[in-house]
DNA sequence: CATGAATGAGAATTCATTCAT
DNA sequence: AATGAATGAATTCTCATTCAT
């Protein structure tokens, strides 16, 4: 019965949030305002409300999205190891890009918020799934005898998730250059290398 | 002609700062307002804005004194590599008490403010007094030859910022029970200590 | 060319009006709103702007019909005394049911629209269709040597009209258990009977 | 220590209300929008919100002091049947100016808000405030000696109530000539004359 | 005829900051 | 110096009504 279907409806939504987006990058999830998006959108305060009835509810599918695509993809054809170095050129790449992404709006939003109900819940469901996304991923590598760590893995993935977080951080605040990403990088990946203790050799790196 | 002067304008403002101290610690630093800080010091605005001359002034001065005291103190009377390995500790008492600091409103206003240029000039001033208080400290101890770090040093003090960070942010957000920090910082101090190489053996951690 | 058209659109009509007496009857006037009412037809907004342009259109034409159907009976085959406390029972249990009828609405309609030009005709046209349906029926009852009215006849229609209008007004805000609805009417029929005062004997309440 | 006192406080406020009575009596309840109140008192809204938090507050200090100032004052000095014939005649003559008074606003307020359970409670303290009022003052009379009802004084004074209700809203619907106000009073008189049954001779009327 | 997405004016409310006293 | 009442711009959100399809 509806006219101009599901298409037409999705089409909005991400015409809404494409504008959105770049508001939040812009301003930050506090400084942005509804009438940013309308305005921005070329839409009106109703053509808004009809989709989305508050900032939040925006924002909050904004993300839903973006992180839904980028769920972690380790490699599957390949070595644990490689797969895991591969993982971190991705996380490497995705810091790089951190100033046109919504990771700082998302730290905003987690920050100012950690201590309203609705927020933490959403903390709590991402955090976990990232540690069982890593943590998975590497536990298999050790059921199949590919990794020997020689710590416990728990303790690994808190303090993997802990570091990357800080260069997140660190990269949208001081800029990834100055704290010296790349080579940041290359060391972190050989403290990996000896706190998980591939068992191959040669390759990789 | 003024006679009371100095003194008491400083006793006002520590009032001041104190109330504003607990607010932006309770409320965050963009929910926080000023009318929290006026009602809470039992003051008036106008008494308020005679010393401040809006929310950032305050927030800035508060930050001010409370960096300024709490310089990190390397001890100076035992090996660098022990005073490192106290530092760490005192590190991970702060991370503890993160939530009764101001540090989530720190982060949020870096966050949020990131592109303002009068707030890029504090962010880099703090990362550099930072970073060179952390590197002089340990290249001290490279010259003395107490350590012979397997990295050059200069990214390893960067990844440590970016590590600390990491971990003050992960535990205001999920708590530090839940990523472990105790264990974090065993595993910690052993990767530190490959990569700082100390040359005495027995004794720290 | 039409075909179906008379009675088809009656039909729509008929279906717009039921579902919008529940939504005023439940919201009261103000507080209805379009959406209400063609969200509860099943209908599209268009769908309804089709047939009534507005909402007082819509509430002017269930309030004709409501009160088309429900005008003022006088039993016919009886004295004009029975048949005038016959009423008076109808009016109680009308007032009995008022808070599952359009008159809070009504009123509400009358009251804050008493200003307005185009509300004040219907006002007065309702008001003199009742005043002239009692006072005929009764001055017939006078003529016919059934009643020897002690008051000027007109004096007690307006009378009526008022302290019914008070008892339906007191009844839906206060409850008509409250204010003693019934044993009101028994008072009134008491007055009603010293004022008109009925040849008969004998008969009626 | 506040520096323009309780006395400027309360003269901010009469202007206030004296404003919103107007707007009120003017718009209606529903209609009348705290904006109008900012402008038509030439205020900011700020202005505006730093006494009162929004509409109904406002409102509702209106109707307290209107109605504190107005209890239904039966003369003391008199035999109780010639109070009481005052008291009719001071409400005839409020029922007059029905038009300039807030009393529509108020009925539209308890009509639209009758299923409401904050302004329940307003309309029952109300009612029974009016109720006990009445019934006090003639119960009096009954245990002097003064009257001797012919009927219970509780229905009586239900029905004075529900009737003085109803010749409001008529008068502020149809205009109080229209329903011929002086005459209905009259006869009014005469009925309550019987129904309280005074035992005095010649006075009043 | 029918649809229902879109419009946009309007209402409420907040709060950093000023300024007359 | 100190006061705190007043300002008013900015923001959020709603809903009767229209109009392209």
């Amino acid at each position: 019965m509806p006219k101009i279907t599901q298409q037409k409806k999705e089409a909005v939504r991400m015409d809404i949030l494409n504008t959105a987006r770049n508001v939040f990058i812009e301003k930050g999830y506090e400084a942005a305002s509804m009438s940013d998006i309308v305005t921005g959108s070329n839409r009106s305060f109703g053509g808004v409300y009809l989709y989305y009835s508050n900032k939040e509810d925006v924002f909050l599918d904004l993300l839903r999205r973006e992180y839904n695509n980028m769920a972690l993809n380790f490699a599957s054809n390949n070595s644990t190891w490689s797969a895991f170095v591969q993982f971190m050129k991705e996380q490497e790449k995705r810091i790089r890009e951190v100033d046109a992404s919504l990771a700082p709006c998302l730290y905003e939003y987690f920050i100012a918020g950690r201590r309203k109900e609705e927020r933490r819940k959403l903390i709590d469901e991402r955090y976990e799934a990232v540690y069982n996304n890593i943590f998975t991923f590497l536990n298999n590598g050790v059921q199949r005898g590919e990794l020997y760590p020689s710590q416990p893995l728990e303790t690994f993935v808190h303090w993997l998730i802990s570091l990357l977080d800080g260069l997140f951080l660190e990269s949208m605040i001081n800029g990834f250059e100055n704290i010296q990403l790349a080579k940041q990088f290359e060391f972190i990946l050989t403290v990996c290398r000896s706190a998980l203790m591939p068992s191959e050799m040669g390759e990789s790196q």
